[in-house]
DNA sequence: GTTGTTGGCCAACGCTTGTTGACAACCCTA
DNA sequence: TAGGGTTGTCAACAAGCGTTGGCCAACAAC
């Protein structure tokens, strides 16, 4: 997404400069009161930087978002543990790096970020719902109710911070959430 | 908070146009996109209006984040459906307004926003979780988890509108996330 | 050493934002 | 019928925004 391994230009360190400052203020910001003025201020250069490395504002935002959910590969696992290791693998995946923060930040308020968010779930969730799900008809659905509750916890832990979701230690929030989970993906229609 | 009951003023009629365009408007947009010339041209007067009568577009947000979760009487119920009737009771007051919209969309993006979320979580979500989990000790968590899924779901399906979860009709939700809630209330700490 | 390319800063543009103050029209009271 | 508060419009402001183009220094190629 950023380019290719070309041949190593002068201005690289500039470039991911920019992408490091834009990634931390979408990240605390959201996309509208992160202004290219402050990103540029971030990295250390002039904001005509930004518009001539990427373009424009929503330029930069593109080369930022780059979700990928990265599932292990869940094909050999005892069906009863897919609650704990999806729950496990979305608290990495929140606490690994910002990208998802900005995602779900810019996605309450920007239509293009919902659109990406909504891409995300439709290429990547649900079809790895569709490997494990017993029935794959029913796979929107319960990535869906998943979704529902994993956006939920990163919510109100990571973006609200409410005191005691933030204050639960991760062995925690996986103990209560995997058995919903679980039941999202495989008890029967109720 | 719109004022005592004093003595009508001529001018009530738009003050409360002013507040109803003020309301879809964050909503729909949340609080920088919503502009104070976009709000008072839906109202049908004058930008200046609205510094008039409400101050600024602080005070005018102010104004319109009023939330009242308004929790039925829960004392007499089976505490088996304690689910059942919380999921329905969110359900409605989301549907009924548009402020949880706004405020969850606020709250996301904005700091004083997002302050206004964690007081209504903590002065209105937790006493009621008080009342009706088996041991106060540990209210604030189990109330953290019931927020985790509810708040989730309504963004799910009311703010990003993932197709599937949009969809599901308003029994479909509550036979599924019920137990979810029912657990966390009643569960023992796992 | 000259020349063309790249990397960077500076100053300005056109636009939109929240907010203000002056001023006209209306209504009520005296 | 005069006067004072209320309701509203209009034009403008200062600040901030994304974005553009010109200019200079550092580098690379010949």
């Amino acid at each position: 997404m950023t380019g290719p391994v070309s041949p190593r230009r002068r201005s690289d360190v500039t470039r991911t400069s920019i992408l490091d400052a834009a990634r931390e203020r979408f990240a605390s910001d959201g996309y509208d009161r992160a202004t290219v003025r402050a990103i540029a201020r971030d990295a250390g250069i002039d904001p005509s930087m930004v518009m001539r490395y990427y373009g424009s504002k929503d330029g930069l935002f593109a080369a930022v978002i780059d979700v990928e959910l990265d599932f292990p590969d869940l094909g050999e696992l005892d069906p009863d543990r897919l609650g704990v290791v999806l729950v496990t693998h979305f608290l990495e995946l929140w606490e690994r790096d910002t990208v998802l923060r900005t995602l779900l930040r810019v996605g309450v308020t920007n239509e293009s970020g919902s659109d990406r968010l909504r891409q995300v779930f439709a290429t990547q969730l649900v079809p790895a719902a569709r490997t494990f799900v017993p029935d794959p008809a029913d796979a929107e659905r319960r990535a869906a109710l998943v979704a529902s509750q994993v956006l939920g916890m990163a919510l109100v832990r990571y973006v609200l911070q409410f005191g005691p979701a933030a204050d639960m230690s991760r062995e925690d929030v996986i103990a209560w959430l995997a058995p919903t989970v679980q039941r999202y993906i495989t008890a029967e229609t109720p």
